[in-house]
DNA sequence: ACTAAGGTAGGAAACTTTTCGTACGAATTG
DNA sequence: CAATTCGTACGAAAAGTTTCCTACCTTAGT
């Protein structure tokens, strides 16, 4: 007993990594591309800055290729849901000393989040209460 | 009309950067000598290479330093308030397409979360309502 | 006065992350 | 079938971040 599936773990994405997951998780599975044209619509990035970057991510493991096409086809190794929470656990950690709430209340306090999104945060709060 | 205070600005801080604050924040304008030894309880680092790193912060405003007696003492430029504010919001947008509310979806469906603070969310959100 | 202890300053080394030049193979097209 | 286009692979340069060595100054103790 002793490989399953991935037992390699996997390294936090850094800044540009996290861009690319981001392209992959809105999109599916893609080539390098498809992810860089998405890139150079925020900014400019050479394609070949792009591929490299894929390519050492998927040797992270951090994204799964199909090879079987001459155009590989990338895709993110972890769900979105796994990788932010982690990522959203680690902020609260080093930010907010690990209370969430804290986190809520500065969202809550800050002039930039609209009435809609307090709105929203009541009715999730709300839901909260229901399903205790 | 052009320098009033602070007109430089303030880039946002690295991972190391980061863990100095966090110290100059809890225990106050400090030296440096008192900054590394808080970070040594949690890693080691050399003193020198604290030294170094205030030093760079300075120089990018993103520490202040007292100069008039020999140990210098260091203060964070911004407020802590300020600072993590604006962090959250860069994160908020980076990962949660700008909504925070999305955000704590995620905090509230967490089985990280524990039970105390999903109470005190509650509260948040009521007092919300209140002051509505 | 000398030595030890504790400061600052600066530069270089070590790592990490990001970017891109170059080579070269496969497909497309004229 | 040549030329252009579009793909991968690889290596190295560039940039950013972190660490630490060395030099030198000041203060405190002996």
């Amino acid at each position: 007993m002793e490989e399953k599936e991935e037992k390699v773990k996997k390294p936090e994405p850094t800044k540009s990594e996290l861009e690319i997951l981001q392209v992959l998780w809105e999109f599916g599975p893609s080539t390098v591309r498809l992810v860089n044209d998405k890139l150079n619509e925020q900014r400019e990035v050479n394609y070949t800055s792009t591929l490299k970057l894929m390519q050492i991510m998927a040797e992270k493991n951090l994204l799964l290729r199909d090879e079987s096409s001459m155009k590989h086809i990338y895709r993110p190794a972890e769900e979105e849901y796994k990788t932010k929470s982690h990522l959203l656990d680690r902020f609260v950690n080093t930010l907010y000393n690990g209370s969430p709430s804290k986190l809520v209340m500065q969202l809550v306090g800050s002039k930039k989040t609209s009435r809609e999104e307090l709105d929203e945060l009541r009715k999730i709060l709300k839901d909260l209460d229901n399903n205790k």
